[in-house]
DNA sequence: TTGATTCTACCTACCGATAGGTAGATAATA
DNA sequence: TATTATCTACCTATCGGTAGGTAGAATCAA
């Protein structure tokens, strides 16, 4: 008798979140459109502007988005030990791969840095930092537990590992494959173990 | 008396190149345009068309002239030891990335692939085949000097220098600083080091 | 319970700006 | 005179964005 109303399934604001990471990690964000993503709903482009006053709207939700998954990723991984929290988050970036090519959001949006409103930008330094700090404590997890070698260079392991994950998605795309993206992250974590 | 007529300096042609390639590096392929680059030569668009028929043919140019670039900077590297030539090559990355956080046309154009003609493309398989065969051909020529560690994986080694690259670069620019790519790729050559 | 009101999620139709690109005239040069 | 390099003027398509309207669901008041 409570809930007369099901609940869609999934909301077209949802969906148009989906939709527009996407095309952004296919396409990029200068080459996606609210047009493009309002077709694929369904709907006129005019509606899409209900849900995302702008473009900008659009793409800090798309940033913000992507934090949430990527933090609720690492949320579930939290008892895990410091190898296998590294083997799964670089997972992660495989099946993206291996999804049509896609590329990381913030690797696109890194490309695109210069044609994004202010806020964007402070939205993808924000993140970027977060990744990194989550990268040396995981690092730090693994000294302690003594699976990684003793004398890595915390800082460096940690750039090392995110710039071969963005570089990697770059590579895997213009080869057409992501093999070798895997192979890489593979044996860089292989390198750091004692 | 011959040459009467003094040829400019640099041509209308290689000035609008000069500038492709810039705007490709700062603000990707879709953002950047032939009005962008007229203004800036003090020019109508139309008369760009006239130097290059498309947008496509622009594109084509940006990268054979970058190439051209690459393997003549190559060239002069032929008689080098592979570890100075590896120290040059990084370095050509690292002022490219301290001249306003620029990335490498190629890595930008990867990020553009879905959206680039099929040509295109493939020119830029080609291209990135050439670096990778270079870096390994320079591992190899390490090897046999023994400047590098001899158990050294060569294609994961000339993979993870490329993606560290082009990786680095992204997080050179939305960090706001070049430093870490610097330390980076000067580190990971003494990774490998014997 | 009914009627008025407000809200949600869409619509049509349009705006100015800019994109890539073309036709044809014109000026300067060899 | 033929070629090269530029111009003016225009095209169509698309961009992000807005104005104003509407059907239907939800909320609230009598």
């Amino acid at each position: 008798m409570n809930k007369v109303k099901q609940a869609p399934l999934t909301t077209t604001k949802a969906q148009a979140l989906d939709l527009g990471r996407h095309y952004l990690q296919t396409l990029g964000y200068n080459a996606f459109s609210f047009q493009l993503i309002a077709d694929e709903l369904g709907i006129k482009k005019a509606s899409l502007h209900y849900h995302f006053a702008s473009k900008e709207d659009l793409g800090l939700a798309l940033i913000a988005d992507y934090e949430a998954a990527y933090i609720e990723s690492v949320e579930k991984m939290k008892d895990l030990s410091a190898l296998q929290k590294l083997t799964r988050m670089t997972r992660i970036f495989c099946r993206m791969s291996q999804d049509q090519k896609k590329l990381c959001p913030l690797g696109v949006l890194a490309v695109d840095f210069n044609t994004v409103p202010a806020k964007m930008q402070k939205r993808l330094l924000d993140f970027h930092k977060i990744q990194q700090n989550w990268l040396i404590t995981t690092l730090k997890q693994g000294l302690k537990e003594k699976s990684l070698k003793k004398d890595l260079d915390l800082n460096f392991t940690a750039d090392l590992i995110l710039a071969a994950i963005q570089g990697g998605l770059l590579m895997a795309r213009v080869r057409g494959e992501s093999a070798t993206l895997e192979n890489m992250l593979e044996k860089l974590i292989k390198d750091i173990k004692r």
